[in-house]
DNA sequence: CAGTGGTCTAGACCACATT
DNA sequence: ATGTGGTCTAGACCACTGC
């Protein structure tokens, strides 16, 4: 420490003057797009160290052959995400590896859209049934009408994980026992057309049943998560609610906040 | 129904069109910024109903004498909050109220902006620890460096809601028992210079053990919530780290996730 | 003061959905 | 064929930061 050279920031050129950017403009993916993927995979596998200053964003966009705005919208994306941090006077920096090992974990989100891929899921109904009053409002259709109800049972290392009772609005979607084994729920609704927009949740818990604690492998009153979730597509219809139970023992929700500025 | 003319989609006007947007070029908030609140009020009121076209991006923008750029940067962000859909070839529409009535619900970010806004807060414990291995972990410093412990139990309703352990890095901030059972731990970091950047939680379930139980007033082995939560700052600092404990029969996370397209 | 990001403009062409 | 959003350009001026 003593005989540091103390020019606390000595001005170096940014590690992106070496790195190289394939863009290719007959690709239908967008140019910004193309780019920052590419910066992402950079900061990924290291050729851009946490820390370090990405150069202002003129000289990128020459460099690149791209107008400044189609830089800034790259960029800007990987802000979105987390993994850059922009500063006005100073510049746009990769965010310090604490925070990225964070955001590289497994998220809520995945849970969503992946629904179905842990290693086994055995489909124990799968029937039409006619609405009951708390479903019917989740899902905005009159009481009686028909749903789909679906329920499973998910399991990794061949020890029950959790219990999923879904239901969907009857003829949104053929659901087919085997596929939905092997496929997923999400990933089904998403081949059949429908597209996803958001989702609501919330996270409790409570003591288990006798009846759940004989499906989860449990004794009974153990503690365990509960989730509810209404999804909807693009045009504002309830495609989904779900009412789930995870064994507390073997499951818990990890996600991240990224702080709107 | 019967004499309803058939033309299913008549080109009608936006009502947006009668709609009056008031931008001051001379104020510090950018005029996307401006348009979005406006466009946001508009919605909300009810001006806007789920559905509505919003009429095309260039009229738009002729009409309030805004550049397109401009326009869409405001479109897009309440596309991000989730109030808008676009698509292409049709227009951009107000999502329907099913989903915007869950876009309106207090999210887990509210219980990080305003953790400590709860009804009432009493700091159990404020002192400088040194740091157990996992604190030290969680936060990126050296086992054994001082971390300020902080206890609280969170009430509402004279009934306790939580109990929320918090560690932070010695320094950072001056802790006021009084503030902080006021103001809110999030808030005075704010005001400390501390700008939040990301945060990393984990919610779980276990049983109550005895103390907690005494403490929250439960039963010994009644369900709990568990939450661990890890906050950076914009340098990528850990600026927090929390092991929080809730009753699950009082308190449960509600949140909603907009599906990146 | 110099350098950075933040905002804004006035166009352009394309892909896509609907008619 | 028409109208929409999606992308892109080549500039401009301002506000903030750090020296």
């Amino acid at each position: 420490m003593a005989k540091t050279r103390d020019r606390a920031r000595e001005r170096v050129g940014s590690p992106l003057d070496t790195l190289h950017f394939a863009l290719d403009r007959s690709s239908p993916v967008p140019l910004y797009y193309q780019l920052a993927q590419q910066l992402e995979a950079a900061i990924e596998h290291g050729a851009l160290a946490p820390g370090n200053l990405l150069g202002n964003e003129i000289d990128l966009s020459t460099r690149l052959g791209l107008s400044r705005p189609t830089v800034r919208q790259a960029i800007q994306s990987l802000v979105d995400k987390g993994l850059l941090v922009r500063r006005r006077g100073v510049g746009t920096q990769v965010v310090h590896s604490q925070v990225k090992r964070s955001l590289e974990l497994s998220s809520l989100y995945d849970d969503l859209e992946a629904a179905g891929q842990g290693p086994t899921t055995r489909v124990v109904r799968n029937e039409t049934v006619p609405a009951s009053a708390d479903v019917a409002a989740a899902l905005g259709l009159a009481e009686g009408a028909d749903v789909i109800l679906l329920e499973r049972l998910r399991s990794t290392h061949g020890q029950p994980v959790a219990l999923l009772c879904n239901y969907l609005p009857a003829g949104l979607l053929d659901l087919d026992t085997a596929r939905l084994e092997t496929t997923g729920l999400y990933r089904m609704m998403r081949a059949a057309g429908v597209t996803l927009h958001s989702a609501r949740q919330t996270v409790g818990a409570r003591s288990a049943t006798a009846e759940e604690a004989a499906r989860l492998d449990e004794k009974e009153g153990a503690a365990v998560l509960t989730m509810q979730r209404t999804a909807y597509d693009d045009t504002g219809r309830a495609v989904e609610y779900g009412s789930h139970i995870y064994r507390a023992s073997r499951y818990a929700f990890d996600f991240q906040l990224l702080v709107r500025t």
